[in-house]
RNA sequence: GCGGCGGUGCCCAAAUCGGUAAAGGGAGCGGCCUCAAAAGCCGCCGCGCGCAAGCGCUUGUGGGUUCGAGUCCCACCCGCCGCACCA
């Protein structure tokens, strides 16, 4: 017999399938597109192609594979594209490292990439390929931006940015380190700098309410993004400063406790603060603390103790008119709420905090409604029971009603209302940076702000030079292309020169793909509607918010610019855990990465396919064991003996019965098993368990009538693992094409004819076995086990006050 | 602090509605085949008592519900992940 060769197997069938054109699907005519109820969407998340593939990418791809595969054997239609996420940082970084053009880096990345995934057998349908750097894709992200620009969803605005003056670029957060600059050490300075906007906040409670049209999506995604959003409830309440009578409002989630607030703070940012202190003794003070606070990183921000300065001025409380000091402080942060905060320090641990350093009042408005008074100047918690104390005529009103009272009473005289409060900010779109799709906008002296017409899209993005990122975007440097005319009074005029974040190329290339090769319209809304939403997305966890929220806001205003007729683009999302090795993340910094080809060069790429998949939960976190791909390596090698030996024996003819035998029950009970925990509990690793169990019973009982069916059906259920060596062998055994051979199905009448353990306890104790039918009716059983000997022996010839059966499983006495 | 997830033999794991643990794989041990090796095949593989049939114990800890708990409830311990000065 020949012996179990992957290489030889894999490389004849992936050119069978190539000459084949075997998983192209092509859209449906115009009255298939009725029948939605066929078609079955998968979609991974599609690489960067910032390197070549790694583990985590064959998990996910396989994944999506085997989804396909049993879908498309059970009938269904079934998409399955695949596509590159060029632009971007790490591209760009890494193009800079090599000295290359990010494009000609990033293309060879891709043709890698696409090498590898045809090595690993992926059935991909290649004729729908796309990548976000190319003009023809491109021009429709262009095309977007400005639809969102029409309806006011992109907007420019003056953005506090964190500027090295050395480095003459803008900081991240996380670059800054004690006010100074990572890389030069020099002092770090505040900017205000010109930025895109997405309009995401608008979407904030759509984004939230609409996870209900959801079908199926992990638990803790969705926490991810509610934590996010950050919804709170509660009201905005209009101080104002005393003298001057200008009005500082401030959202607050307790406008209980508006009673206990004995002072109030400005964030440093605050756009009133520095008219508020000129001319006061107090105002040198005041901007030495905001200038030290401009230069400290958030992160720092976050982890000093609280500090603050007066700033000599008062605001009125509108809820007793009492005037209260008005200070300023880091720990109130001008991205959330209004930038200012009404401090009640008897209820907030912040205030009480920067109350105790300052010696500042801490007045006690509520109190648990049961049990002792709380000690006077104490903080107190919020608890379940409390009562509003020393809050005038409110006072004695449980705490939930004295929120709605006090609320009502500000609305009524024009000084508050209910307001939400969200910690979703805008999404900041541009990028200085050379390596992303080009803004489509034109700068004009006369008429600002002037969207490039469609007709003229793409902007193509210049060749430049030098794309190292100095502070401007690159494209700034490529005058030629700067200078142009306004497209609507034809003067001269200069292009936007920043770049798009690569999450806007990304949130809506599944629309694409519907449609790839569109030239007059990102895709073509009947299609998009038959295709879409997606059955099943798969990915890394590490998109649970940025990604997955940017392209759920997509499609909702794509929705409600009639461009698509769905508001949600993902129904199931399942996210896969990652690999690690030595207990770490594969990276080549820590050298402990294997690489997918080195493993297919050994042992091919079924028995990778396998053994990635048998490794544990496709959603949790698995360690990679180096000696793991000897098992699944071994198992292909005893199928291929175990079936070459059946494939020896005749066909069965057509209709012709298959023998009800034990290994005939056991390849039904694996069909049922393997279907459901793939179908159902999306479980990827226990079919692989049954099938593996299934061939070992079969090599034991070679000789038993339903041998050949046996082994017919191991093939036929590992297929979306391992399609090559299943191809291979289910040529053999003389059929053709097992890809397009109908999913088997588990024949309830043989199920049934298995017998079943049912165990015999007396008062929860087993004292017998008993092997029978599972139809056997509950009297028969119940006769049955009263007549075991050993039964008898502990019931003492008496009898059970109660008989408890389950059906197929027990039958327990209990006496007394 | 808030939220989510998890803890089962030496290791990865299975156990789907609560039905009486450990499927499958790895590693290990013994054997067969062989001049030898590789490959393959057979057997053993949680703990204790027993010659054996068997009996008892065992799912992080302690309690509870139940005829019956890895699974449900309460408390605790440990670990991982996300968010966090969000007013």
């Amino acid at each position: 017999m020949q012996r179990y060769d992957p290489q030889t197997i894999e490389a004849k069938w992936q050119s069978v399938w190539e000459a084949e054109q075997a998983f192209v699907v092509p859209n449906p005519a115009p009255e298939e597109r009725a029948r939605r109820e066929r078609k079955t969407y998968v979609l991974e998340m599609l690489p960067y192609p910032s390197g070549e593939l790694h583990m985590g990418h064959v998990k996910n791809y396989t994944l999506g594979d085997v989804v396909a595969h049993v879908r498309r054997r059970r009938g269904y239609q079934v998409l399955r594209p695949m596509g590159y996420d060029a632009f971007g940082l790490p591209a760009e970084n890494a193009a800079i490292k090599e000295g290359v053009h990010p494009r000609v880096s990033t293309e060879r990345n891709i043709a890698a990439i696409e090498r590898q995934m045809r090595r690993m057998g992926w059935a991909i349908d290649w004729s729908r390929v796309v990548s976000t750097h190319r003009p023809d894709y491109y021009r429709w992200t262009q095309w977007l931006f400005l639809r969102f620009f029409e309806r006011g969803l992109a907007y420019r605005k003056e953005a506090p940015v964190k500027w090295c003056p050395v480095d003459q670029t803008v900081l991240a957060n996380e670059q800054v380190i004690d006010g100074r600059c990572e890389r030069c050490g020099a002092e770090v300075e505040a900017r205000s700098l010109e930025q895109w906007f997405f309009r995401i906040t608008d979407y904030a409670d759509r984004l939230l309410d609409e996870m209900e049209l959801l079908e199926e999506w992990p638990e803790r995604v969705l926490t991810m993004q509610r934590n996010w959003i950050g919804r709170s409830h509660g009201a905005r309440v209009r101080f104002r400063v005393q003298g001057s009578g200008e009005e500082l409002p401030v959202f607050t989630t307790r406008p209980d406790t508006l009673f206990g607030a004995t002072f109030f703070v400005l964030a440093p940012e605050h756009p009133l603060l520095e008219a508020l202190v000129e001319g006061t003794e107090q105002e040198a003070a005041v901007r030495e603390y905001v200038r030290q606070a401009a230069a400290r990183s958030t992160a720092e921000r976050e982890q000093r103790e609280k500090d603050g300065v007066f700033t000599g001025r008062y605001a009125i409380n509108p809820v007793n008119g009492e005037a209260i000091p008005i200070w300023v402080a880091d720990y109130v942060l001008m991205e959330y709420g209004t930038g200012a905060i009404m401090a009640v320090p008897a209820h907030d641990e912040r205030d009480y905090a920067f109350a105790r350093r300052y010696g500042l009042e801490i007045r006690q408005v509520v109190a648990p409604a049961d049990g002792a008074a709380p000690e006077e100047g104490a903080f107190v918690a919020h608890t379940e029971n409390e009562v509003l104390v020393n809050s005038g005529s409110f006072s004695g009103l449980p705490a939930p009603e004295g929120k709605r009272a006090i609320t009502a009473w500000l609305a009524e005289r024009g000084l508050g209302e209910e307001a939400i409060g969200y910690r979703l900010r805008d999404w900041l779109l541009s990028r200085q940076r050379y390596w992303g799709c080009p803004i489509p906008i034109v700068h004009c002296p006369a008429c600002g702000i002037v969207p490039v017409p469609d007709e003229e899209l793409p902007v193509l993005l210049p060749e430049v030079e030098d794309y190292v990122p100095r502070g401007r975007s690159p494209l700034a440097a490529a005058e030629e292309w700067v200078r142009t005319h306004c497209p609507r009074c034809r003067g001269e005029a200069r292009r936007e020169t920043d770049t798009m974040d690569t999450f806007v190329d990304s949130s809506w290339y599944f629309l694409r793909y519907c449609d790839p090769r569109n030239d007059r319209e990102p895709w073509s809304r009947e299609i998009v509607d038959y295709w879409m939403p997606v059955n099943q997305y798969i990915g890394g966890i590490e998109h649970a918010i940025l990604h997955l929220l940017y392209a759920r806001f997509f499609v909702k205003v794509l929705n409600d610019l009639g461009l698509v007729g769905f508001r949600e683009p993902f129904a199931r999302l399942f996210t896969q855990g990652m690999i690690y090795r030595f207990g770490a993340k594969m990276s080549k910094s820590k050298g402990n990465v294997v690489t997918p080809d080195e493993i297919v060069e050994r042992y091919g790429a079924d028995a990778l396919r396998l053994y990635i998949l048998f490794l544990g939960p496709a959603d949790e976190d698995a360690e990679w064991q180096d000696t793991g791909l000897e098992g699944t390596s071994r198992f292909l090698g005893r199928l291929w003996r175990t079936v070459l030996a059946q494939a020896e024996k005749p066909a069965p003819g057509p209709g012709e019965p298959t023998p009800d035998t034990p290994l005939a029950r056991a390849a039904h009970r694996t069909i049922a098993k393997v279907t459901d925990d793939i179908e159902r509990r999306f479980a990827f690793n226990t079919p692989i368990a049954a099938v593996m169990e299934l061939v070992n019973e079969i090599a034991r009982a070679p000789d038993d009538p339903a041998a050949r069916f046996a082994a017919e059906t191991a093939v036929s259920l590992i297929q979306p693992y391992a399609p090559h060596v299943a191809e291979e062998l289910w040529e053999r055994l003389g059929y053709e094409r097992l890809w397009r051979h109908p999913w088997p199905e588990a024949d309830p009448a043989l199920l049934e004819r298995e017998t079943v353990e049912v165990v015999v306890q007396v008062n929860g104790r087993i004292r017998d076995r008993l092997h029978v039918p599972p139809d056997t009716p509950e009297q028969e059983l119940v006769a049955l086990a009263r007549a075991s000997e050993r039964v008898q022996a502990y019931l003492n010839g008496g009898e059970a006050a109660r008989t408890i059966v389950v059906p197929g499983k027990l039958v327990n006495f209990v006496t007394g």
